[in-house]
DNA sequence: GCACCTATTGATAATAATTCTCATTATCAA
DNA sequence: TTGATAATGAGAATTATTATCAATAGGTGC
């Protein structure tokens, strides 16, 4: 089944209503491999009708993270990204000195939690692993920089 | 070398000052095992002294955290929580439903963070896994209840 | 101990992201 | 086509955090 499928599924069978501007976020989410917040999401739906408020974005991606077609990330920043639900889990780095992120799998991660369920018995809805740092290019340039101040 | 003595250090080498509000802060993050908020490190560090106001309560936790000492967590809510680094890395479960936190260890994320590093030439300031859902106990709660609505 | 330099503070204004309010519009079942 | 009500748009409200700035207080040199 699609996601739009799903999405219209979820969305009748739970007595709501599928609307233009529902149908426009999920294909802009779908169109974009980044990791949208929600002010770019806001600007790619108005470049196709300009009437689409942001407090709508903000709703149809809170329905779309309760129907669990989306995931929210904070990538060391204050505010969030969203991005489809992949069928592989998989988790982010974000470079603190050029934004950059990079995706990568490890599947010891859901063995983790997998471990945790066994032993804990608690029904896990969203797993988060999310690291900083610095990519291999900005690392370099601060070791040339011999940074050793704290900066707060 | 004990924290108080580690941040005195890191204090003096960077041309910074050790003062009655930092150090109170300091006391009262070590004396909690739980993951406090700004404003209930704020609340305890006033019974102590009325005077200390929460920007200095958030500038010390800038401060602490860009020197190592210590870690925040979003727990699941919109605010952050802040513990002391522990020698041991460790994680966190949050119940949707009652909102316990559950601590864990998993050595193997270090290993998945290490296998990032070798092949992507990275450093990683700061390893950050969270995980929500619902404990064993409200767990079973939802399961009486036949909740298959989305909740927005 | 005293004075000086400037890091730090407290109080509060400002900011940023997100959520809420409410009158208006639009979906969809009958 | 109509009616009940879900959803929207615009902007106000809220929440968490950061910035501003005059007053205060570490800590170094005397």
């Amino acid at each position: 089944m699609s996601r739009e499928a799903q999405f219209l599924t979820a969305i009748h069978s739970n007595g709501l209503r599928m609307t233009r501007q529902r149908q426009l976020i999920l294909e802009v989410l779908e169109a974009s491999q980044e990791h949208l917040d929600a002010e770019a999401i806001h600007d790619r739906v108005k470049a196709r009708d300009p009437r689409i408020g942001l407090a709508t974005v903000y709703r149809t991606l809170a329905l779309l993270k309760a129907m669990g077609l989306v995931k929210e990330h904070s990538l060391g920043e204050e505010h969030g990204h969203f991005e489809m639900v992949q069928k592989v889990p998989h988790y982010h780095f974000t470079c603190i000195g050029c934004r950059q992120v990079i995706e990568f799998e490890a599947s010891a991660v859901m063995e983790a939690v997998q471990s945790l369920i066994d032993r804990e018995g608690v029904q896990v809805m969203d797993v988060h692993l999310s690291l900083t740092g610095y990519c291999s290019n900005c690392r370099e340039e601060r070791a040339t920089n011999h940074e050793v101040k704290v900066e707060v």
